[in-house]
DNA sequence: GATTTTTGATAGTATTACTATTATCTTGCC
DNA sequence: GGCAAGATAATAGTAATACTATCAAAAATC
C-alpha cells in the first residue's frame, strides 16, 4: 500500500508554472520554502527574494520555476484542490448510499486537515491555512478571466462538479448545487478565519466542531427543503 | 424630506484616516476618485499617485487623508457597511413579523444594489462591486488583530450582529445565527462574481434573480430545521 | 490684514518586481 | 574519465511602488 501510494503525484495545471516544481530538488525546495513563508508572513510580505534566502537559492533561480509570486499562488490552490479531489474519490469509494457520500464530502472539504504523509515536500496543515487566508486573492483579479480561459482554476471548478453531482443525485430537481457547494466550500474556510481574527461574525460553541456541524445542518436543510 | 436625508451622513470609523475625507473637497474627490479607479483597474493596480493625477492633486496630498491604499479600502468598506445598516434600520422600521423583517433584509444584502441619490459624492454601484471583488483583501491580512482592535471592523460586526438578532426572535434556538448571516453575506458576494468571471462554480437560471432566491431558500430552510 | 491650515510642487529613499549576463556546477553520455 | 548540455549561483541593473520631507503658494479663519 505504502509504495503504491508513494507513486500518486498531484497533477497541478501547468499554465500555473514555468517550470514544474516537482522536477527537481530546488523545485520542491521552492514549494516547502513558499508554504513556510506565506503562511507566517503572509501573501503581501511574501517575496522571492525572502523566499530564495530562506531556501539558500537566488531570486533569478525562482524565477525560472514561477513567473511571479502570484502565480505560485495559483499552483498551490491547484494542488490543494486536486489533492482535495484525491481525497475525495478515496473518501466515498464503496460508499453506496448518496447522503453518507455528501456526509463524508463535506466532513472532508470544511473540517480540518490532517498531514498527509504520502507527500512529504508539503505541509498540508500550512497549506490548509494558506487556501483559508490567501486562496480567494488568487482569483479576485482584473487577470481572472484570462487565467480562467488558460485553466488555471479547473482543480477546484471539478471538485465543485463532483460534489455537486451528489447532491443531485440526492434529489434532482435542486437548482442551486453548485451555489450550495462553493458557498459552503468558501464559507466554511471564512468562518475558520473569522473564527480566529474576528469572532463577532461566527459563533463560538463548545464540543463538537461547530463549523463542521452549521455546514452539514445548512446543506441537508437546503436540499430536502425543495 | 429630501432636505432632512440630506442631513444624514454616514459615520466611519476615524481609526481608517488621518483626516476626514468628508470634511474638504480635496477629500471628497479622493472619495469619488478612488471608488472610480479601484473599480476600473482593480485594487492591485490602484496606486495614490494615479489617483493623485486622476484628480489632479499630488501623492503626497492623498497621503494627508490616508496612511496607505489599505487604510482607504477599510474606509470604503466601512462607509459601504454603515450605509448598508442605515438602509436596514429603514426598511425593516414599521414591519412587524420578524419573518418579514429578514426577508427584507437579506433582500437588502444580497441583491443588486441601486444607486442613493443621498450621497453624491459615492457611486453606490461601483463601491458595490469594490466590496465584492475587493473587500476580502481588507481583511485577509496578518494585520487584522490589530486592525480589528481599534476598530476596522466594527460597522460590519454591527449589520451582522442586527440581523442575527432577526433571525433569533424567529427561532431563538438556533445556534449559528451570526454564521449564517456572514455566509450568506458573503456568499452572496462571491457567487455574483463567480456568475460574471468563473460561471461553472454557479448556476445561472433566467428569471428572478438566482443568487437572492437562493440566499432566501438556504437562511429560511437552515434556521427552521433545527 | 495677519495667522493658521491646507494644498501643490518637487525631490528623495527603500523596497519590490522583475530581467540580463556570465560563471560555476551537475549530470547524462560516449 | 572527459565532454557537452542544462541547471543553478552570483551579481548587477531597471522601472515601478510606497512612502517621507521640505518649502512655497493658496485658502480659510479670526
Amino acid at each position: 500500500m505504502r509504495d503504491l501510494l508513494a507513486k500518486i503525484q498531484i497533477q497541478v495545471n501547468p499554465c500555473t508554472y514555468l517550470k514544474n516544481p516537482e522536477s527537481s530538488d530546488l523545485g520542491l525546495r521552492i514549494l516547502t520554502g513558499s508554504i513556510d513563508m506565506i503562511d507566517s508572513l503572509g501573501f503581501e510580505h511574501f517575496t522571492f527574494r525572502k523566499l530564495a534566502t530562506h531556501i539558500g537559492s537566488t531570486e533569478a533561480s525562482v524565477y525560472r520555476y514561477f513567473e511571479n509570486k502570484h502565480k505560485l499562488l495559483l499552483y498551490l490552490s491547484n494542488w490543494y484542490w486536486a489533492w482535495m479531489e484525491y481525497r475525495l474519490v478515496f473518501g466515498t469509494i464503496n460508499v453506496n448510499s448518496s447522503e453518507e457520500q455528501l456526509k463524508r464530502a463535506i466532513d472532508l472539504l470544511v473540517s480540518p486537515v490532517e498531514e498527509d504523509m504520502a507527500f512529504t515536500h508539503i505541509n498540508e496543515i500550512k497549506l490548509n491555512r494558506i487556501v483559508i487566508a490567501e486562496s480567494a486573492k488568487a482569483y479576485l483579479t482584473k487577470e481572472v478571466d484570462d487565467e480562467n480561459k488558460e485553466g488555471a482554476f479547473v482543480a477546484y471548478k471539478q471538485l465543485v462538479a463532483r460534489v455537486s453531482d451528489i447532491i443531485l443525485q440526492i434529489n434532482p430537481s435542486y437548482k442551486y448545487s453548485h451555489m450550495l457547494v462553493s458557498t459552503v466550500v468558501e464559507g466554511a474556510h471564512l468562518q475558520r478565519f473569522f473564527a480566529e481574527h474576528l469572532p463577532k461574525l461566527t459563533d463560538v460553541v463548545e464540543g463538537r466542531d461547530a463549523i463542521t456541524d452549521f455546514c452539514h445542518q445548512m446543506v441537508f436543510s437546503a436540499i430536502k427543503a425543495d
